[in-house]
DNA sequence: TGCCAGGCCGGGT
DNA sequence: ACCCGGCATGGC
């Protein structure tokens, strides 16, 4: 059958797509595929899509470490550590009773609207995205990223996450202005490129990775980027 | 040493 | 509808 595709918007464009698609080009060229989300089970892609807010990757991977070590790396061994034990297995993450709360609020929501499990996690996933966009938002703790990254990376829906880098690389090739917020970012990319959840995975995760080699918040521009050769600044 | 990291919430304007 | 302080560890 022949696909119809009506996707109505604003600002879509042939320069954009263009742009967007070399961006990606070079950062794919510089970085190669990144296979993500580096995780072994789709409960740990949300676990650690929450420990992962305002921190460094690095410590999220002790955090998931002591999870795995402690054997409570799934819905119901979670749910049954009382939050300052659950606390205490994600120091190193930081933000660590916020974090623990945030990852019980997940919890209390799967279990009182889906009965918790693996099961029915994957039943919870299985939604049409704008749905379990919305659910996921209602949790407390569970943002615009981090719902966007569950979608992405643990549901394997065609969504765009954008993060920090992702506004620094924008705001600083003059893409978009230093007020634009995180729907008019994530329109940028999902109203010019094809809905492709293999694209959108490698290209916030080449985000990600630039990011933390070049974009960092004190250093305005950088000419060693992969963007920085045909970028204007 | 101080700055930074793959946000989000709640209270105050 | 913004704006801002709070949350916290570990690496460089």
């Amino acid at each position: 059958m022949q696909k119809v595709v009506v996707k109505k918007i604003t600002r879509c464009s042939h320069e954009n797509t263009h742009e967007l698609m070399r961006i990606f080009t070079a950062l794919f060229t510089a970085y190669g595929p990144q296979g993500w989300w580096p995780a072994q089970t789709k409960f740990e892609v949300i676990v650690g899509a929450i420990l992962t807010q305002n921190t460094n990757w690095g410590n999220v991977e002790r955090a998931i470490s002591n999870l795995r070590s402690a054997e409570v790396l799934t819905p119901e061994a979670m749910w049954a550590l009382t939050q300052d034990q659950l606390a205490e297995l994600i120091r190193p993450a930081g933000y660590f009773n916020v974090k623990a709360k945030r990852l019980r609020n997940f919890l209390e929501y799967l279990f009182n609207n889906y009965g918790g499990g693996e099961t029915n996690l994957t039943s919870f996933l299985k939604q049409d995205t704008a749905a379990l966009r919305t659910e996921l938002l209602s949790i407390n703790g569970v943002g615009p990223e981090t719902a966007d990254s569950i979608l992405l990376y643990a549901a394997r829906k065609a969504v765009f996450v954008v993060d920090a880098y992702t506004k620094r690389i924008l705001t600083r090739h003059s893409f978009i202005g230093e007020d634009a917020g995180y729907a008019e970012m994530q329109a940028l990319f999902m109203d010019n490129l094809e809905d492709d959840q293999i694209l959108f995975n490698e290209y916030h995760a080449l985000i990600v990775m630039t990011g933390k080699d070049y974009c960092k918040t004190k250093k305005p521009f950088c000419g060693e980027c992969p963007l920085g050769s045909f970028l204007k600044a």
